[in-house]
DNA sequence: GCTTGTTTCTGTACGTGTAAGAAAAATAGC
DNA sequence: GCTATTTTTCTTACACGTACAGAAACAAGC
């Protein structure tokens, strides 16, 4: 009677804070006061203990973050209507990911994992695979599309994020435009044709025409 | 006489560090020991001042790796002969880009860069450029073309370098394995069934032929 | 001379994160 | 029952980047 269900005590000096406390006193933060205003120290104050010890539970802020992302899709990513056709399945739930991750700002930090593997976003990931693969495509080659969309959608998130911060705290006029302000036309006639309206056709947003595009080549090849 | 040429001192104290003093310090610590050893503070010393001064004349320590990255790139990246067919130039030139930014250890901080402006690539984003203008597209849509292809080159090295750095440091499995580790077959099939493929498939290079489908698809639009 | 303005540099403090080891419990051997 | 061992958790010390607030060093004007 006793073997069995023996709550068999863990062995190890016990834990004062638990993963959980760390995640709701950060979404408290983050909700509250923002995402800025959440830092390990503050955090680990917050919850009564040192920094250091939130490194046991948690390891590193990106993964904290991570963690937090994923309970932010859980609520917020609802699994829309797809269209039948299975192409524009693959283009809509692509930009359904992309949409949320773009407007929440504090994850440029995390994009990076090598996936994006939020249990709320599989079922997006799903959705592509299988668009692509009733296309025509093998599993296989389905699965090396969703990766060359992923790459899009994350460089197009990665790189417009971090330029519209700089744009947004710099003084001086970013790098670029002192490199484009003297270019040889007789050696780049293109980009120097083009030079004064770079940079207002790099603020448009064609991350759908992009993603048209790449979608319509992987179906073709 | 005087009123011309005199070289008219600039006011405010003079300086004791340039710009130049910088980079060209940071670039003998990187070759010399590796890109890691390069720290502001080390910087700072073997220059003989201290860290914050360096940050007068570099905005931050990503401006000076992408200045650094300036100068290897002039160095490394030769003009190759391209295909004169307009489509496969795109792709060699891309690939170009690609290959040297992969090869470079240290980049990964860097790209996030809203373009890859290093006066030494400006001659592979005109071939770029040209190509998809020369297959027909309009300059507006191959400057579109151009970054769709900048966000899923970025992207993809910024993804597989950060995976990669991941995979040598942790001791623990991916998170992303033991959340396939018990997907739900009824609700994810096609995830389900490629579960123990993924990280094989994953770890696949297929820069390649996603360019090529998304360039393919920029020229069929 | 002294003041004003401009530029450059320093000092301090706060942010993340690594490494080493101390502290607190369960368990094993006596 | 009492120590020794082991396992897990937390602490201390430190290295890194960098924001911010002056101080320091010069030219020009009074």
């Amino acid at each position: 009677m006793s073997h069995s269900s023996a709550p068999r005590k863990a062995p190890g000096r016990p834990a004062r804070i638990s993963r959980e406390d760390i995640i709701g006193t950060a979404r408290r933060i983050v909700t509250e006061e923002g995402a800025d205003r959440l830092t390990m120290r503050r955090l680990a104050k917050e919850i009564g203990s040192t920094p250091m010890a939130l490194y046991h539970h948690v390891r590193d802020k990106e993964e904290l973050l991570l963690l937090l992302l994923d309970d932010y899709a859980e609520r917020t990513l609802h699994r829309p209507a797809l269209p039948d056709q299975p192409r524009e399945r693959v283009v809509v739930a692509a930009v359904a990911i992309h949409d949320v991750l773009a407007a929440c700002p504090w994850i440029v930090e995390v994009l990076t994992a090598d996936d994006l593997m939020s249990t709320a976003a599989l079922w997006f990931v799903e959705q592509i695979v299988d668009g692509l693969v009733e296309c025509g495509l093998t599993p296989e080659r389905a699965v090396h599309g969703y990766r060359a969309i992923w790459y899009y959608t994350a460089g197009e998130i990665l790189v417009r994020a971090t330029a519209a911060r700089r744009r947004a705290t710099d003084d001086q006029p970013a790098y670029r435009d002192r490199v484009f302000a003297d270019l040889d036309p007789g050696e780049l006639p293109r980009l120097a044709r083009m030079a004064d309206r770079w940079a207002e056709l790099t603020v448009e947003d064609t991350y759908l025409d992009g993603l048209r595009a790449l979608v319509d080549g992987l179906l073709a090849g």
